[in-house]
DNA sequence: TTCATGAATGTAAACGGTTACATTTGTGAA
DNA sequence: TTCACAAATGTAACCGTTTACATTCATGAA
């Protein structure tokens, strides 16, 4: 339906190589010629197919970007980051989202390699054991990691120190005088850097001489955070006095559900993200957090493959630096145990 | 480089119809060709271009998706139903945010026009005057809003009843007690849905016999809702006790910032969001809100623009039910008025 | 055995661009 | 004017599918 380059061509009265050479400067044309295509290219709305162009040049000038989640805001980010470069080249993007799910994953990179994408950017499950990436490298299809931590096949990957971020979690709090520390994160075998903040904030805390923290491994996407927490904060004793959350979501998930136990945040009990949302500025009190460039690390996944696709430029991997934002959710240790606080009314129901 | 229908043809020793038929089931082929055929395909790892399909089929299945942003996660949510939607239908999605930037729009729009996209679904900024939408009536390429208000020129859309969902928290907030009703928004230019969303809550102050409430438009892209709302409640006086917010984000940040004035969020202040993020609920005080089906929003549009594409079946406007969550940032009005909180600490330095 | 018939398969022309190569046109020098 | 050469333009093959139509094959009836 659309006018194609033959239409154009015929009304211009030149042949569609004077069209194409027009349309993509990729060649000389008469003053005189160019103003009478260009008069037929505007008189039949003429927009070139990038379907047929696709096909001719064997490239797409897209990519695709398969996430775990769009719901965490930390993902959404980077892929608005890896929007802007895109968009900035020229290059078009097809998305979507796994939720998590390995099955998903291979079929949508199934999709995306029939349309013939010239490269991808992905957050994978587990990058070391991962069949979707073996199918990219075998079919040579250039691909970047992102949040994926650095792995053993040398995967491409733009990422942050998650180990060093964790240590510094850790070292923070135990700065602020805390020594039983704790940490909530999302199912690890759903997420290697989950995996990796811990190992580091374990490393940090036994640095520092603390006991071992407590972990505790919650459903992130279907979350209960106060009914976590409570046989934790419910009963006297040991309960650390700083929890680290694997993200920021998390975090104020957490700090949410502590207030609503009773314990003030952060005088009671200290809570530090990780992630760096904006809206954790906003809120009150303002979420302690590793701050990790996530639009950044979106915009350079981007760049680095757009370079290797007009360049032979090897894909390298891509450490970013990370942050700590101190902000008020981490305060330091109270002098009094918090057990103290076994009393208040919020745990009044707490045998039922 | 990837193997071709040819390619498979020759090596299975058929005619490449012979392969189309069996890869698209569209037609007989015996069951020793078949296997023959398998077998070549998946010798060479063949799968089949999307590009050489659309080309000659003249459709993509590919949908185009236009979002003003992705940082706010109720685009992000009803992003995730349109891809679980379109997933479900075998359609791929090319997706980008505009970043309320009108050019971009226009920009964008071109784009997925050339790839020849067999539908979009956007959230524009104006759909009563757009350059895009008429762009897409003139091409004929179907195409469905979501957020924005159902308009004069008859467009489809999948929204929910923003000034009715006004009008309610309005008469929500005047049940509890308060009577100086005030809202924070964005841009209006930016959002139909906010301004119709503020005409509902006039309306229904107004009806209610409230003063007409205080209508502050702030900068929600590079917020400090702390310098924003001071004015209001640093000066003795008429401060509204309870807020209206035009969305959620901006209604966490509003939180953060009273409470950061000193005032508490609901026993000084109530407030009141709009969209109904999940992280609201874990917020403490949990957030009040309206509730939008943003995920269900999305699928619903994806859900018609599909049908559309397969049958004849016109697109229709269609209204979504909202609800009311009434969390604890909401709450009875304070019998002492506020203003007497002028004398707390968090004011010591308003006039510098 | 011969035919009619339907099933299975093949042929070749689209689809809408790009581009190597061929051809025509224009220019300035001899 | 003629010629050499560069500039401008044209021709047609090709990219990887689908599909209308043609052809071949197998089968059972006459």
């Amino acid at each position: 339906m659309p006018a194609t380059i033959r239409d154009v061509a015929s009304l211009a009265g030149v042949s569609v190589a004077t069209v194409s050479r027009l349309v993509n400067r990729s060649g000389k044309v008469r003053d005189d010629t160019a103003a009478r295509v260009q008069a037929a290219i505007e008189a039949l709305g003429f927009r070139p197919s990038a379907v047929g162009r696709n096909l001719s040049t064997s490239q797409t000038r897209s990519l695709g970007v398969v996430i775990p989640s769009l719901t965490n805001p930390v993902f959404a980010d980077a892929v608005a980051g890896i929007n802007e470069e895109a968009r900035a080249r020229d290059y078009t993007l097809m998305f979507t989202a796994t939720n998590y799910d390995r099955a998903e994953e291979q079929g949508i990179v199934d999709a995306f390699l029939a349309y013939r994408v010239d490269g991808l950017i992905l957050t994978v499950a587990d990058p070391d054991n991962s069949p979707v990436l073996d199918l990219l490298e075998r079919e040579g299809v250039p691909y970047v990691l992102i949040y994926n931590q650095p792995n053993a096949r040398g995967r491409p990957t733009v990422t942050v120190d998650n180990v060093a971020a964790g240590r510094e979690a850790a070292e923070a709090l135990v700065k602020l005088g805390h020594r039983r520390l704790g940490m909530v994160a999302g199912r690890f075998s759903a997420s290697d850097r989950a995996l990796a903040r811990r190992d580091g904030f374990l490393t940090g805390a036994r640095a520092a001489g603390c006991p071992d923290p407590l972990v505790l491994e919650v459903d992130f996407v279907d979350l209960n955070a106060e009914e976590a927490l409570r046989p934790l904060y419910g009963r006297r004793g040991e309960a650390p006095s700083a929890l680290f959350c694997s993200n920021d979501l998390l975090a104020m998930a957490v700090v949410g559900a502590l207030g609503r136990l009773g314990l003030n945040v952060p005088d009671d009990v200290s809570v530090m993200g990780f992630d760096g949302l904006a809206i954790g500025t906003q809120l009150h009190p303002t979420l302690a957090t590793i701050v990790q460039p996530s639009r950044e690390m979106g915009r350079a996944a981007t760049a680095q493959l757009l370079d290797r696709l007009s360049g032979e430029v090897p894909l390298r991997t891509v450490t970013l630096p990370h942050s700590l934002r101190l902000g008020e959710s981490a305060g330091p240790a109270a002098k009094p145990s918090p057990t103290e606080l076994r009393d208040s009314p919020a745990f009044e129901n707490e045998e039922t």
